[in-house]
DNA sequence: TTTGGTATTTTTGGATCCAATTTATGCTCG
DNA sequence: CGAGCATAAATTGGATCCAAAAATACCAAA
């Protein structure tokens, strides 16, 4: 059951990682033969990786010219939330309409309680944000797994890759907008098992845009960029490693 | 401009067809060698183009067994649909959020009237299903492109990756049910014009979810399953090409 | 100094080869 | 007849090679 990676599964996972963490410039292009040696492996299997990743959004390919990392523009990630919020509310109003089982009402429920005692010491703790976002993404998953929608899960894991959007990413600074949102946590817990569609759909559609707006205006006073001109500037720029990170919701 | 497909992109495109139009049975591995040599090439692009479509859902992977042609469950149509509905809805939010421009409200009222040409007629002709189909594609794709979000754009075209439930499918057998369906056409571009996103992410929402319903009522009643009982048998008889079509929307 | 043309180098897409893995076939035994 | 095992054949993943395209360097002319 347990295989080994495939080379090409390898470079994947190596590639995509160094993507999402920003540590290969957006724009650059991939050198295959400086790439495949560093990897230890022959350019076919790269090459494969590399085609995959441009399927997944991650890379732009030009024929002969081979492949780059892609350039988001704030447009681009805004328009991400704005697609993860109807499909977080959609899987939402599924996963109510399907209703929760005992196994998993009891694990969204340990999430949130999990949730509070990080947050019941009234503070942030750098010590405490990988944590909660384990929490955080294992609650909205197993919402999505619930939703019996196999679309909805693999688009919302696709929104996720974009270097500044995915949900490596958290704002983790003020405590007042992190209680909020994990109050939001509550409420569409209560309200799938309530089997109420409309409100978990809701709430969960405002809880994504929020931490999506929160994201953009944090990129935006970040790089010191007007609304009007993101675009290139701001893909430059993200080659430094970001030292906050943000909220997904 | 005009450059020449890659090797790697023709094999893509003539395998994505011959899934779609049903002519490689879904659950079938794809023979690397064989195929190869009846696309003329060598193994090399034919495996990048498999794993692209891989990549695309048409097709499943397993390591030292290579490609099969992905099989499609009931419950997986109705997913897509589900989707499809949500998504092609947030389209005409934010089109009408944005509003249209004046040749983009030109070509939609021309796709409307071609729809009204055809239906004109009080009856459906079988010559008129290629146009109507493709002014409902058309119509469809216009609004998604005018919401500005490439991501709706892109996943609801892969929605349209499942052999019973891409665009090319329409049922066309029923006059009264197309009827109404293209007067949701005009409500939506009535909508859209009067910059009234609830009621056009509503009309469009409903518009699909039906075009859902009607096609897997038809799969279920041509294949006589009962509803429980979708998966592998709908996927071995669906190498039989498909006498009527179904309407997507 | 700038521009255009040419030559050279580098990179990429595809073909071919090889080893490992999987599948198919044949044989034996209960 | 069916199950299990061994062997042969087929298939696949990756490495290497080659030709074409792109990028870079260099030189001459305006």
């Amino acid at each position: 059951m347990s295989r080994p990676p495939t080379s090409t599964e390898v470079a994947a996972a190596i590639l995509r990682e160094r993507i999402l963490e920003g540590s290969i410039p957006p724009g650059s292009r991939l050198q295959q033969d400086a790439l495949a040696q560093a990897l230890g492996l022959s350019r076919t299997p790269l090459r494969t990786a590399m085609a995959e990743l441009a399927k997944d959004g991650l890379l732009d390919y030009s024929p002969n010219r081979g492949f780059t990392v892609r350039s988001f523009r704030l447009a681009d990630i805004r328009a991400a939330f704005e697609v993860r919020a109807n499909l977080e509310g959609l899987a939402c109003r599924l996963a109510a309409e399907r209703g929760l089982s005992e196994e998993r009402a009891a694990e969204l429920r340990r999430y949130v309680e999990q949730g509070d005692r990080i947050l019941g010491r009234g503070r942030l703790d750098p010590d405490d944000l990988a944590p909660y976002r384990r929490m955080n993404v294992e609650f909205h998953e197993g919402i999505m797994a619930t939703s019996g929608n196999p679309w909805v899960v693999e688009f919302v894991r696709r929104t996720h890759n974009v270097p500044l959007a995915s949900d490596r990413v958290f704002l983790w600074d003020d405590y007042e907008i992190i209680r909020r949102s994990h109050d939001d946590h509550h409420r569409i817990l209560a309200a799938l098992l309530a089997r109420d569609g409309r409100r978990a759909e809701n709430i969960m559609w405002e809880h994504v845009t929020y931490a999506g707006e929160l994201l953009c205006a944090d990129l935006r006073r970040r790089h010191r960029l007007a609304p009007a001109d993101p675009a290139e500037r701001l893909s430059r720029t993200t080659s430094h490693r970001l030292s906050r990170e943000e909220q997904d919701a």
